[in-house]
DNA sequence: TCTTTCTCCTATTGACATAGTAGGTTAAAG
DNA sequence: CTTTAACCTACTATGTCAATAGGAGAAAGA
């Protein structure tokens, strides 16, 4: 289940490309327009800073801005970035440890058709076709 | 991300399937062929009880069987059922309480489709499927 | 009948994640 | 040099996960 801080971040995503007109965007404007707390959205763009998604301008018009064009960002790397990973069971993850059931166990290729299948459709599905242009 | 109770659930039935003879299976044999504590299999093998998957025969003899043939369950009832939920987001939950943006939301499409995708995938694999055959 | 072998039931627990809040400090523009 | 905004550290309530513990009740076989 992708949490409040995967889903906020699309938002805020969607918000940055749909309300920046070259100028960095406040927090707090985006608070404001989501309905999030923006002392949250604090945490969650901290997140989109470090992951080089987006990158933050301090001091008065400061704000937030885009790093790349709308269309050059996949749904699937924000949510990533966000949940630490997109994977359906524990033993997929990328730091999973070992399991010694591995090479016998019968249920994991389905697991691995399923992560493959939710991988694709989230890394095909870029931000821009969830702007609304204005 | 599914838990060790959806996951754990499923290689009960799988062992099920595999090892019914006519004859009840018991816990602990599950148990240890599977590697898991026969005190937590118990609150597993109880929700598929209560979940109509399975049957339960009490003493000397006793055990689990499946109600259906292998074929006949798919693995999204199973994982559904312990999980409670497929759904990728909390409000595309059956209980969920009505989201205010519902009508706006821009990214709510998404989540359906994913949603979706994640459903018919785990609603037309079989149990069977994961049977190895003796 | 009595004992064994099971299922079935209630309660508890440690660890961790989620979803925030609180209160400040630093940076930059005007 | 004041305003505005990002940035930073810490804290906390609540809930879920993944079990464990200790039995009671049901049914079959000796």
């Amino acid at each position: 289940m992708i949490s409040t801080k995967g889903r906020y971040a699309l938002r805020v995503m969607i918000d940055l490309a749909e309300n920046e007109k070259g100028q960095p965007v406040p927090l707090k404007d985006i608070a404001e327009r989501q309905g999030i707390s923006k002392k949250y959205l604090e945490i969650i763009v901290k997140d989109l800073v470090d992951g080089k998604l987006v990158k933050g301008a301090s001091g008065k018009g400061g704000g937030y801005v885009l790093l790349r064009k709308p269309e050059e960002y996949s749904i699937g790397e924000i949510v990533e970035l966000m949940e630490g990973t997109l994977a359906p069971v524990a033993c997929l993850q990328k730091d999973a440890e070992e399991c010694p059931r591995y090479a016998s166990c019968v249920t994991l290729p389905l697991w691995q058709e399923l992560d493959q299948l939710v991988h694709d459709y989230l890394y095909q599905k870029k931000l821009s076709e969830l702007v609304r242009k204005a």
